[in-house]
DNA sequence: TATTAATCGAGACGGTACGTCATGTCTTTTA
DNA sequence: TAAAAGACATGACGTACCGTCTCGATTAATA
C-alpha cells in the first residue's frame, strides 16, 4: 500500500523487468555522484544504495556511464529544452541562459560534466555520449541557429555549427574551470556572434 | 660516450633525488596517457614501465595528477607559450591557432584534456591544476589581451577575462567532443571578437 | 566424470563456499611450509600456489596461522590420536613414541613446531593455537594420565599436569633443537616418571 | 661529563667503531622485542630507535637474529650461569629454578624464547642460534650433569645428554605454552630424575 | 700538517608483501 | 525468468620493510 518504505524491502519482482530496481539504480547513481563525486560512484556503491544486486546492474546497463547518461537524457529533456520554434537572438539567449544554469546549479550538470570527462577517458564512453546525448542534442542547436537565419532572425559570421560551438563553448569552458558563468558573457556572445558586422 | 646503454642499469642514486628515475616516470606516464589511455594510468603501471619502484614514485608525487601536471607544464612552457610582447590580432590569432594544434595533434594536449577531465571528477585535482596550470596561464592570457586593448590593437567588447573564456572556450569545446578545430572558427572568433563592432 | 584436470581451471562456485578453493588453499599452505620454510609462507604465495584470489583468502581465514591451525587440527586427529581407553604404562609410551616421530618425521610436525615458535612471537597466534589445539589436546592427555592413575596403571609422583609436561616436555625441546629424539629416551622418561619409586 | 644527552646528538665517531651505536642498537632491539614483540623488530626499528642509520646495522651485524644472539649471549652469562663446580642435585635444582625464572620472568628469556621460535622458522638462525648459544651452553649443561654423576652426587638412570633435555624440556615447554613453572615441577624432576630408583 | 681511510647519520633506490577495495562473472535460492 | 545474495579470480591501491647504494661530515692514523 504505501509503496516501499526503505524498512519493508521492495517486492521481489518476478519475471518481469523490475521498474523499482531500475528507478533505484537510477536514483542512487545521481545521489552518490552529487554527494560523493564520480570517485564514489562504483558498481558496488549504486548496488548498496539502491538496495540491488549487482548483477542486476549488470544485466540491464553494461557499465556505470550508461546508468549516467540515462538520468542525463531524461532530466536534460526535462529541464535544458532546445527552443524549437520562433528562435530568435532572444529565445537564444534564454536557452544559454538556462544552459548555464543547468552546467551550474542544476544535479544534473554535473552528471553532464561528469560524462563530458568521462568520455576524455575512454573511448567507449566517447562514443556512447556522442550517440546518445552529442549528436541529438547537436542537431537540435544547430538546426535552432539554422532555422534564426532562415527567419532572419539572426546573421552570425559563422556557420550554424561553429556558431554553437562559439556559443556553447565559453560556457562549458568556464563551467569545466569551476567558474560560474555570469549572464553578461551569455549577453556579449550573443551580441558578437549572432548579430551581422553589418548591422 | 658510454653513458647508460639499456642493459646496463641505471646507476644507483645514493642520497640525492635520482633526476634519471624523475624522467623516466613522466615518461611512461606520458607515453601510457597516449598510448593506452587515462584508464591504463595506474602507479602501478607507471612504475612497471619506468623500471621504478612504486615507493619512488610516492615518494615524489601525491598523486598520478601531480605527475600528469608535470609533463604538461613543461611541455606547454615549451610548445605553447603565451605571447608576452607586442600582443596584436595577429599574434593572438597565432596563439589561438597554436592552442588548438596543441589541444589536438600534440601529445601533451592529450595530457592537457585528460587533467580538465580529471578535476572534474576530483576536487584535490581541480585544486592543483588550477593552482599549478590554469591560473598561471590565464594570468598570461589576460594580460596578452589586457595589453593588447592598452596597445589600441585589439579593441574586443568584453573584459579581458570574458575575452580569454570566449577566444579559448569554443577550442576546448570542440577539442573535448573529439571533433577538430578549423582554423576557420580561429579566424572568425578574432574577427568577431577582437575587433570593435565600431571600427 | 575426471574431475578437475589441472588444465580445466576448478569451476567456480556461486553463492556457496567453494570447498575445492579451501583445500587448495590448505594444501598449498602446507606444501609450502614444508618445502620452502615459514619464510616463504605468505598470503601471497599460498594465493598463488592455490590458484586462489588472495580476497578469497581472507575472506575466510584472518591470518595464515589459521589455515595452518586448520591443517594441523585435521592432521593430528587424523595420525596423533590420544589413546583414550585402557590408559597404560605401554599405551602411553605409544603415544609419546607416536608424538615423536610425528614431531620429526611428519609433516604436520613441522606444522605444529612452526605455530609453537610463532605463537611466541604474536600473542593472538598464541591464544589461537591455545585455544584451538592446545588446550583441547591438553585436555585429553591429562585425562589420559589421570584415568591410568584411576585405573592403578601407573603412579607418577607429580600430578597429571606436571606428568604431562615431565613426559612431552623433553620431546618438544629436543625437537625444536633439531635432534632426534630416540626411543630410548622415551622409555627412560616413562620408566621414571609413569612408575611409583615405590614398585 | 654529562655524557650524551638526548637532545644532544651522540658525537660522530670517526674511524673506528663506535661503541655507542653499537650499544644503542642492541638496547634498541632488546626494548623493541621486550615492549612490542618479534614483529615490531625490523631492522628500520631498531635503527630509528637507536638513532642510528640502518646501513650502521648492517655494516656489523647481518641480521637481526645476531642483535639478539649478542644481548641474549652476554645477558645469559650474566645472569643464568652454568654451576660449574660442586654440582650437587641442591645445586642443579638451583640453576634449574633459575633457569624456569629467567625464562618466564627475565626480559632475557623473552630473547631466548624468541629465538628457540626464529630458529624453527629459518635455518640460518638455526645454525647461528646452536652454534653460538645452544651447543656451548649444552656443553656446560652436560658437564654439569656428568660431574655430579663422577662424584657421586646424582644416580640418573639416562645418561648426561638425555637427563638434560629430561629436566629442561619440561621448563622450556611450559614457559613456550605460556604457563608459568611451580617450583615444585622443577623439585619432582630433580627428585625423579636425579636420584637412582635403587636409592 | 696534510692526506687518507674508515665510520657515521641520512635517505633514495628497486623490490616484495601487506590487507583492502572494486571489477565483472558466476551460482544458488526465492518469488 | 528476474532479482537478491554473495563467492570467486583479477588486479590496483597506498604502506611498511627489505637490503643496497651514495652522499657529505667527522675523526683517527699515516705520511
Amino acid at each position: 500500500m504505501p509503496a516501499a518504505s526503505p524498512q519493508a524491502p521492495r517486492p521481489r519482482s518476478g519475471n518481469r523487468r523490475d521498474e523499482a530496481a531500475r528507478l533505484a539504480v537510477l536514483h542512487a547513481a545521481d545521489d552518490l555522484l552529487v554527494e560523493h563525486g564520480f570517485g564514489a560512484l562504483t558498481i558496488e556503491a549504486i548496488a548498496r544504495r539502491a538496495g540491488v544486486a549487482k548483477q542486476t546492474i549488470y544485466r540491464w546497463w553494461p557499465s556505470k556511464v550508461e546508468i549516467l547518461l540515462d538520468t542525463l537524457i531524461e532530466d536534460s529533456d526535462k529541464r535544458l529544452p532546445v527552443p524549437s520554434k520562433t528562435p530568435t537572438a532572444e529565445s537564444i539567449r534564454g536557452y544559454l541562459r538556462n544552459f548555464a544554469r543547468f552546467l551550474t546549479t542544476d544535479p544534473a550538470g554535473k552528471v553532464l560534466l561528469a560524462l563530458i570527462a568521462e568520455a576524455q577517458h575512454d573511448p567507449q564512453t566517447a562514443r556512447s555520449f556522442r550517440k546518445r546525448y552529442f549528436d541529438p542534442r547537436r542537431d537540435q542547436e544547430r538546426d535552432m541557429i539554422a532555422h534564426g537565419i532562415e527567419a532572419g532572425e539572426i546573421a552570425p559570421s559563422l556557420g550554424p555549427d561553429a556558431t554553437v560551438d562559439a556559443l556553447l563553448g565559453p560556457i562549458v569552458y568556464s563551467a569545466l574551470m569551476g567558474a560560474s558563468v555570469p549572464d553578461g558573457l551569455v549577453d556579449a556572445l550573443v551580441e558578437d556572434l549572432l548579430t551581422s558586422p553589418l548591422e
